[in-house]
DNA sequence: TATGAATGAGCGTTCATTCAT
DNA sequence: CATGAATGAACGCTCATTCAT
């Protein structure tokens, strides 16, 4: 099967591409994210890179799909590692958190999408993001079947609620953190986990009067 | 005192080629803003605008600047529009995405300092952040004073967090917009609308056992 | 004879190739007729090319000597069709205009040897164009043995000249058809039949006073 | 007067890049007509090409405006040198040839219009070929008139037989001067003199029988 | 203070050609 | 013989910045 060798060949040069490419996102940011610097980083002639994909375009598309993947990978782990729904939503949270932390460059790539409106996302991104919705989803409704959260939540909703307020909350303690330091004398964790008390703690049922 | 006055005209003018950049900016967008497009739009050589500012990227720190004040504006107006310490909140976390609908342009901006590190915030962004902070966190503690909401809720922390929140928020709602209206069958509106309530409610003191 | 077998298929190779590099030209036009264009066309390696044909350059020339030996059969064609040599001009004269109207994309291959003067018309196309030559003369030597065409015209030079001012023709007629319509109301092959009866009559012998 | 001066200035400029475009034209062809190039001969920096020309194209047209205008002063010229409408075409034809041969270059320009058939030509161009045309078609209304050619010529016609012909003639005496010099021991400029002598020998009124 | 012509490095992309296998 | 991955120079074009006036 020398075709089905190839082929992994070619998948594992366009993994080693892509790694260089993060690389350079990371040290240098989106803006110097350059055909030439990628190569350079690849220690390959631009030429090369185009072999393997056919715009930049394409690179920067299928980064993000890595990272969408990534964090999907975290967030089944953070699923498994607890028993309690409602410890896995909390674990979920957490997860954001520590991947944001690892990966702040990223949200770059998604609204570069959202900037450049006539840039379609890419399928294959789509479809991560729902796989990841859909798993959340299927968090919230085991929870309130278990009577752990309000029944009147709407899971579907709630999830994006979840997905928008921690990619907020995330941004937010990263990026303000020595404010944080000087305003509270809390840590950015320490902030982010009382986001995390406050949003778990409004899930739960109401005491009956 | 022609120096004063000088003064004057120089700030006059720089406003001008704010004015301008910011025209072009919401016309054309980020990638289209260059010193040449602004030069065209404000009438002047682009050697001019070199008089006023050091380089692009501090035209782009001052229309950032200039956005955050223009949100300041919008929460004082927020509180001056209800007496209730929680409807002020209210107020506030509905202005967010109002400011955010018409200024979502001026969020690329924002990421702008994200990706270069090496660019300092400006002096001026942070302390008008500073401002929004602390007419948050005084409209909470009369709310606290008053008993609407729960006494053990910081005031300081709480403001980051519906700052943070409220950002995650109003860009996932307006970006994801057509995927809302699929998955829920509802608007970005009504979303945001239903996270507000959330907030909102997890704020009010609960019910005495 | 395995030597005498292997250079003929080294010449069917070469013809394969040159009939996938003429489909791209038909298709894509010169500028699109690059090496992985051809490759991909004839399913060969780009590197396979270069077995067969030492440079780009070299499959072009073969692709134009091609086309003139085609024309060289529309003219053996062309006089075959009549009888009368003046008759056997007018038809070599036509197919001229067919022929260019079915291959005009070949002109711009020609042009191509004016361009890079350092290249040299290959031997063979020389050697095709003389030929089409020596028909012509022979057709205008029986035509004047005949007495059908002027004493004083010279075989030689007036086959230039015809090749010469057809050229002119069908280049014309073909590129300025819609100004020919607009100012002429006239098509261009009814002013190509005007230019052939033109020639055809400048060539009879003129009336004896 | 500032501002027609500048004016001047700049077109003077231009005029220098064009005359630049030219050389490098004249010397390497239009294969090798790159900005680059164009940029090193008028001792410029590529970028400031841009300021004067919107792109290369409009480089590429201007110089066949150029040329076709250049064109246009011959003819009038010719018609100035004689009286007789017969021998100022006789004159037309021979500065087509002169024309040809200090300018043979430019023919790759015309047919660059037709090669990229998505490119249109400038509508300047178009208006001086439209004053040659014309120009040549007031020669031969007045030609019969006055009783010199045949009366069932068409002039508009044969203006664009004369053109279609006579171009063809140029480029045939100047690819194949060896090949002439060989085969009929005629220079090129002896065989295009037999050619326009064959041209106007056919425009005269027939003998009356 | 104001100009705007000029710069030149940088961009993404193409493609004829080479060469190790 | 045949491959096809790799090259690297070249392309047209953009734009932040400088500087002589």
């Amino acid at each position: 099967m020398p075709k089905a060798i190839d082929q992994k060949d070619k998948q594992l040069k366009k993994q080693h591409i892509l790694d260089s490419a993060e690389a350079v996102l990371r040290r240098q940011g989106l803006n110097k994210l350059s055909i030439s610097a990628v190569a350079k980083e690849a220690r390959l002639a631009q030429g090369t890179l185009y072999l393997y994909f056919k715009e930049k375009e394409e690179i920067i598309a299928q980064l993000t799909v890595r990272s969408r993947k990534r964090l999907l990978q975290l967030f089944h782990d953070s699923i498994n590692a607890a028993d309690n729904p409602l410890e896995q939503i909390r674990n979920i949270l957490y997860a954001s958190h520590t991947f944001f932390k690892e990966n702040k460059i990223f949200h770059d790539l998604v609204s570069f999408y959202e900037v450049n409106a006539e840039q379609e996302e890419p399928q294959e991104l789509q479809q991560a993001s729902q796989n990841i919705s859909a798993l959340v989803v299927s968090v919230l409704d085991r929870a309130k079947t278990q009577g752990l959260i309000r029944s009147n939540l709407n899971a579907t909703e709630f999830t994006y609620m979840i997905w928008g307020m921690s990619n907020g909350m995330v941004q937010l303690v990263d990026l303000r953190g020595k404010m944080l330091e000087k305003d509270l004398n809390k840590s950015p964790d320490e902030v982010y986990t009382s986001f995390v008390d406050f949003v778990i703690e409004g899930m739960k049922p109401t005491n009956p009067a």
